[in-house]
DNA sequence: TTGACGGATGTAACTAGTTTCATTCACTCT
DNA sequence: AGAGTGAATGAAACTAGTTACATCCGTCAA
């Protein structure tokens, strides 16, 4: 019941070793400075009491952290997963690491968050989307804290912006069938009231193709809400000769349900996404779909954060390229669709 | 040129508030002990210095910093993001955070980011499966971190496993072609040499079924690869009946690559895979596979970890169940392959 | 009136490191 | 021999919080 060994520190090494703290501390970050004798004794005290430095102790002089946090909706969609892939891999060139943390696309539970990734230190934050409480915005300002925002681009937005043109994105599927000749398309979405990106993208569609008529179906956003998607349009609609999926994942589904149902894609009907995942491009038939630069964006936002974090440099707002990619689940419009002359 | 104002911290926020430390520390920690009016004096002291208080700081009195760091090999593929996922989600309900480092299945990176991990203060760490480098080891006995290995299981590894079985989950998927009458089936993997969930699998098949013929084709493990292997398998092996993929994102390539030679699946070529991806119930033909609970594994390396952490018991070791999914991309040999009677 | 009690607050010692500024000492140069 | 030089080391101050303990003051009971 003697001395309950709690972890050894920094002083217990000095006594070990016979030396001052001043000589353990420069062991550690500046050994050359230290005689060969000295720091063999220092080094076995080390060892022989199991010592590790404390990330606290050191952060607390340094004032640095070392971490960067990030809010995404979630982690199981390859899209965010593959954002935080080039994020990390980045972060890590610049020696930063990277904590996630997941919001459900719920804004108040992302403030919640974020004052916990605030609690344990992050230097910066990466957000998705635009819509955010006033409480996340008090804590950002407050603490002064670097924070961006992907996924979407405005130079005018309070954090600054990487990310895509979603009106854009959701403009060039439409316009690509539009032009094939379809005039009857079903535009398949996710909740749009709680995500930004799809209420810009769809608010996109309306009116810009006036000759078009779009019929609108929300699911949710997943496999199964495509394959939901899909049997609503083929029952329902009669004319439709086209659809149109504001995300990859939804026009699997539409194109799993449609092949169920021996519709030909695109002789009968035309998909196309959002997206470009990797597995859209081999799907059979090849899915026609937006290519959003997901990965290139993460790289991005881990160059801004990073730059911003260490030289305090404000970065400009990023606007990324995205690329129609024209494959094989689209053409001009079947002459049968289900019944020959509705 | 007068005071660069730094950031500031309790001692200037006392000063202004006109009270001392004690107090400032204790509107933080235990506000209904400090006397209203002095509370709000405090609290426009902070206001007005813009103050938050130093998570180091905090940490280096608590000796905590409630956060745990997740070393996985990619994050580009669904697998590991939706482990993460539900990692993530239960570590939130323990109040800790998630830090994700990447290690692309190299067992010398995964040292230096554990490294780098432990550096900025992780409380524990898992990795995945059992390849992990000497200096892995010394840095977690030296620290006495609390470490978990997932993907795998061993009840007498080093490390405590938290995963299933990936000896039975590729032979439930030779067992299933096998009873079918497949007799010679193509066997499609990743990079075995740095990967031993791989390895496992792959072991596993050889002599299980002696009366099969298994030919073996490894191949990136992407879509594309499965691509390749498809090719490989569709235009070299004349009396293949079926391929056994390790993984459904090969299992999707070798699916896209035979539709699109016009070969049917099942009618010509069984194809099976091993995971359950989200997406493979979807395929078109719905993709038999063997079903692994990663979400689930997220969730008992989340609890393991924590309980861990929290109050110092190391966890067990712990087998989830696989099980078999059988579904429309399987069935009995085909009669005709390419050549009639080869 | 005086002692006891308790709420509000302050002082100073902690936490575990880094860093500045001496100081010591061996060695070289004049 | 005495001064100058530079490498090696140590004492103490510093980082930004928490907390044990002391103190002050007003109220209430004896």
């Amino acid at each position: 019941m003697k001395a309950q060994r709690k972890r050894a520190n920094l002083r217990d090494v000095a006594a070990a070793a016979q030396v001052s703290v001043a000589t353990v501390s420069r062991v550690m970050n500046a050994p050359e400075t230290v005689a060969e004798k000295t720091r063999a004794r220092v080094e076995q005290a080390m060892q022989e009491l199991r010592w590790l430095p404390s990330a606290a102790a050191r952060a607390i002089n340094s004032g640095r952290t070392r971490f960067v946090g990030a809010l995404v909706p979630t982690l199981e969609h390859d899209i965010f997963a593959r954002v935080l892939a080039g994020l990390e891999r980045q972060l890590a060139s610049h020696r930063l690491s990277l904590v996630v943390a997941t919001t459900d696309d719920d804004p108040r539970i992302e403030a919640e968050k974020a004052q916990g990734l605030i609690d344990i230190g992050a230097e910066g934050l990466m957000v998705s989307g635009m819509t955010h409480t006033p409480e996340f915005f008090g804590l950002i300002e407050r603490g002064q804290l670097p924070a961006i925002a992907i996924s979407c681009f405005d130079p005018d937005y309070r954090l600054p912006t990487i990310g895509y043109d979603n009106t854009a994105a959701a403009r060039a599927a439409l316009d690509h069938l539009a032009d094939q000749g379809h005039r009857r398309i079903a535009v398949v979405h996710g909740p749009s009231n709680l995500n930004d990106r799809t209420r810009a993208r769809i608010e996109a569609l309306a009116g810009h193709r006036p000759e078009v008529d779009l019929v609108y179906h929300e699911v949710p956003l997943s496999i199964a809400g495509g394959c939901a998607a899909g049997q609503a349009v083929r029952t329902a609609a009669a004319r439709t000769s086209a659809v149109l999926c504001l995300s990859d994942v939804l026009a699997s589904g539409v194109l799993f349900e449609l092949q169920r149902a021996g519709i030909a894609v695109p002789g009968q009907i035309s998909l196309i996404g959002v997206d470009d995942l990797p597995g859209s491009e081999h799907l059979y038939p090849e899915l026609t779909t937006v290519h959003l630069p997901v990965s290139r964006m993460g790289l991005a936002a881990a160059d801004a954060l990073a730059g911003w974090v260490e030289t305090q440099t404000v970065p400009q707002p990023r606007l990324l390229e995205i690329e129609l990619m024209v494959r094989a689940s689209t053409g001009p419009p079947g002459r049968l669709n289900g019944q020959p002359a509705a």
